[in-house]
DNA sequence: GCGGTATACTACGATATTCGGATTATTCAA
DNA sequence: TTGAATAATCCGAATATCGTAGTATACCGC
């Protein structure tokens, strides 16, 4: 299949830059509801999607080094926000996994980007919003 | 006009957080190509969108403070890529605005973004991907 | 026009974060 | 069993963020 046109593409790439900054508020507010920077909260969600997943899958997917991966790990137990266990199975490595307060963070997080999601249908009719969210679920699917 | 329903903004919102993550990763590819922080980006990205503007506007609008803002701003003019003037119609300010060398990173950003833009709308056929690109800016219109 | 207040930013010091290099502990493989 | 590879931690240096205080300019009521 061909490639969507340039104009289609940089039309799509203006609004998608509006769109995130949008969620990147929403995001900041959470971490700061939780007095959390930026970089703990990407962690939290990634725990939340990998349970028992260890720093180093943290690292390489956030794009930072391990010893400041595991100086988040450090806060974040200290705020009882995830759990940092030694499996039996590898015990040099960790196990981490969201504590009730992590997952409560998590469902903050989440919830503010309900509120922008809700936010971005809200201008379209019943019909666009239908056709609008097919197109999204389109895209995710092909993606994964 | 009645709200989405649940069930559809629940689904937008995961779509989101994927898509958000994606753009995520297009950023700080740029961000590390430049040897540039995230709040340093973002900075850049909203001079570039608001010409001249002050630092308080780019530190209410990234939530931070503005001691850090005017921190940011010195790295930024040290590496060339924004220039700090002083306006004669108010003194007190500053009109920030970017060199010919922040524009190009600016462009090296939007880039990563062009390239996720055009991931998403490769699953799409022809029809498809016109009527997402109205949709969206339907949506973007709407905010401003 | 003048004094007081508000605005816009900068200087500086305290605290926190990120990272690289060295180290420890565990697993794997020859 | 020894050596190499893996997973994480400890420590120190460089950097970032923020709050408080301070400076300069603009505005406003009189």
């Amino acid at each position: 299949m061909t490639h969507a046109t340039p104009e289609q593409i940089g039309q799509l790439t203006l609004v998608f830059e509006r769109f995130t900054r949008r969620f990147k508020v929403a995001e900041a507010a959470a971490a700061a509801a939780n007095s959390l920077n930026a970089l703990d909260v990407q962690a939290l969600l990634f725990i939340n999607d990998n349970p028992d997943c260890g720093l180093g899958d943290v690292a390489r997917n956030l794009h930072v080094a391990l010893t400041t991966m595991s100086s988040t790990a450090d806060r974040l137990v200290r705020r009882e926000m995830i759990t940092r266990r030694r499996p039996e199975e590898n015990r040099r490595s960790v196990a981490l996994a969201l504590t009730s307060k992590g997952v409560k963070a998590v469902e903050g997080y989440m919830a503010g980007y309900y509120d922008a999601c809700q936010a971005m249908l809200d201008p379209l009719d019943q019909t666009d919003r239908a056709e609008f969210v097919r197109l999204t679920q389109k895209i995710a699917d092909y993606e994964y």
